[in-house]
RNA sequence: UGGGGUAUAGCCAAGUGGUAAGGCAGCGGGUUUUGAUCCCGCCAUUCCCAAGUUCGAACCUUGGUACCCCAGCCA
């Protein structure tokens, strides 16, 4: 039974299922989440599978998400990143509620909160250094021990806290500790440290603060703020969730149902990195054309490479949530771009592998203007002139002398239909010294214009071209994978994975003379060949240059790889 | 016996005691002026392993095994 029903296209998951209980339940009546990336460096393809799940969950139950900047960490952050990621969600197609947050933007509530903790006597002032710090912690099966600065006075803790906001303790002196348990088998509830000293320049504070709260004691408390009721992150935080729960549990700040946190394994993807560590190295050092590079996996350079964000809404639902440990196929990725955008994309023609053909029973000085489909299944998208001469270029790779009967292109001596025009037939070619062929020389049938050949016969290859006089040259870049193992991430030296073939570029590729104007921000489909968009950084009228999107699907080709 | 998690096809992933969805990949065939698209068909007697409960188990119980995460004043 097949149901295409709207309703069955929205996926099921186990988060969406709790949401479910929540709602029938009575524990909420209205659904909040929220997106929070730190602004430490561009998106990636795994963050759209959290944006498309918290933008999704949201839209989809009728509630609200926020865009928040977990922004406690002033040394990695950088108003760049803030604003290449607003752009990146907004581009995906979802927008946040009310205004953008900043976890900043609670800088003196929180501190309020670590006020209350030290008056409860569950937060001290330690000035034990970093090294001793994890010292004291034990391992992972030895339990911790105290701080000697542990059992401080809360009112010893309040003038040593208030010295630290001060800017009275150099950075590493001092910092506020959560007293938990430093026996607790969860690491992270050995008294954590929710305050260090930072004499760092906030991008949203400024010079306000020299004491920044970390994560665990931000993000619980920023989502308590808010009132997001789900609060969804990755699977590496698990054990923090006690953290999480254990500091809303020991403040007053009492929203009107305290959110839960609930985590979801990450996304892999093959020949792909999803670390922004990683991504940011690669920029910094100069492998890659900035966070935009079409071969990176951030959602700019995705965008740059001709990605629609549809295709990757499309992707995110197909590949799930769960909490299983995963590792995507690139050619799951890639049928999502070739499913949107085959319906989508405009057709033309190119030819990257120039080679001249001429009809040598064509007038020289004759010019006629075929009519081609904008798309071949959708009218709608109207038609497009193509001029015929004497002339044309095809590519290479659709000439051989001789060749057997797998080979459907053009032969010496054997017939081929020009797509949108004329079959040809080819009678003698040209070679250079090398005994590259330069030129084939053709016949045309003038009769077969959108009409089989007066006998009847049927002819099966079908090549693009474009004519010479009218060719606009263009330069193509082709693509790669960057890296040449399906892991990089997990390679001791992930630089040594880099894939050096990543990047061909053809510098005098022939487009049909349609392509001249186009503009970034629409993938074209270069027929028998693949989608195409011009690059946003150096396309422009006079020098267009198109980056590889994804290649058509190739059983030809693929069956003689397999060769 | 530190603790927290996860095991269903090559890769994702439904499934929640009633007899293994779907997608991607792959394979075969049809249509086609894109070797594309589209269409049709095939692709897990078995769910990490082993015992057990049950008329009936991927789902429950017990015992194993494998893998991931945690010892930042990162998030």
């Amino acid at each position: 039974m097949e149901d295409n029903s709207p309703e069955k296209n929205i996926p099921t998951n186990f988060i969406r299922q709790i949401i479910d209980e929540d709602l029938a339940s009575g524990k909420f009546s209205c659904i909040k989440t929220r997106f929070p990336p730190e602004p430490n460096g561009y998106l990636h393809i795994g963050h759209a599978k959290s944006i498309c799940l918290n933008f999704g969950i949201a839209a989809d139950y009728k509630g609200t998400c926020n865009l928040r900047f977990d922004d406690t960490n002033p040394s990695k952050e950088d108003t760049e990143y803030v604003d290449s990621i607003k752009e990146d969600v907004k581009w995906l197609g979802f927008s946040w509620d009310g205004d953008v947050r900043y976890s900043s933007d609670y800088f003196d509530r929180l501190y309020g909160y670590a006020v209350e903790l030290i008056n409860q006597g569950l937060a001290y002032v330690d000035e034990l250094s970093a090294d001793e710090i994890r010292e004291y912690r034990g391992t992972l099966t030895a339990p911790g021990r105290n701080s000697p600065y542990r059992d401080r006075t809360p009112e010893e803790n309040l003038r040593l806290f208030e010295k630290m906001r001060d800017g009275g303790f150099e950075e590493g002196k001092a910092c506020l500790r959560a007293k938990i348990d430093m026996s607790s088998s969860f690491i992270c509830m050995r008294d954590p440290v929710i305050y260090r000293v930072k004499f760092q320049k906030h991008h949203q504070t400024g010079d306000k603060w020299c004491i920044y709260p970390m994560y665990d004691f931000t993000h619980c408390i920023s989502d308590a703020i808010e009132g997001i009721t789900h609060s969804i992150c990755t699977l590496e935080f698990q054990d923090n969730r006690r953290l999480y729960d254990w500091v809303l549990e020991h403040i007053s700040l009492n929203s009107p149902a305290r959110p839960h946190q609930y985590e979801f394994s990450r996304l892999n993807l093959e020949y792909c990195l999803t670390s922004k560590r990683k991504l940011k190295l690669l920029v910094d050092e100069g492998y890659v054309d900035g966070w935009d590079d079409p071969r990176m996996a951030t959602i700019s350079g995705m965008r740059r490479r001709g990605f629609t964000p549809a295709s990757l809404r499309e992707f995110c639902r197909r590949i799930g949530v769960t909490k299983q440990e995963n590792v995507v196929e690139m050619s799951a990725l890639e049928n999502c771009v070739r499913d949107d955008l085959n319906n989508t994309a405009p057709r033309a023609m190119a030819v990257l592998h120039p080679l001249r053909m001429i009809i040598d029973n064509y007038p020289e000085d004759k010019e006629e203007v075929l009519r081609a489909p904008n798309h071949p299944l959708n009218s709608q998208m109207g038609e497009r002139d193509l001029p015929f001469t004497r002339e044309i270029y095809i590519d290479e790779a659709d000439f051989r002398e001789t060749a057997n009967k797998q080979y459907k292109r053009l032969v010496l001596g054997k017939n081929v239909r020009l797509r949108y025009g004329y079959v040809v037939r080819a009678d003698s070619c040209e070679k250079d010294e090398n005994g590259r062929v330069t030129c084939v020389h053709c016949t045309y049938f003038p009769e077969t214009l959108g009409a089989d050949m007066p006998d009847g016969q049927k002819v099966k290859g079908v090549i693009h071209w474009v004519s010479a006089k009218h060719a606009v040259k263009a330069t193509v870049n082709l693509y790669e994978c960057l890296f040449n193992v399906p892991n990089p991430g997990a390679a001791e030296d992930f630089l040594s994975t880099i894939n050096r073939n990543s990047l061909t570029v053809i510098d005098s590729a022939m487009l049909e003379s349609s392509l001249k104007g186009a503009k970034p921000g629409v993938t074209y489909q270069f027929e028998r060949e693949g989608y195409f968009c011009p690059d946003s950084r150096h396309s422009s009228e006079d020098h267009p240059v198109f980056n590889l999107t994804v290649t058509l699907r190739d059983s030809f080709g693929k069956a003689e790889a397999g060769k």
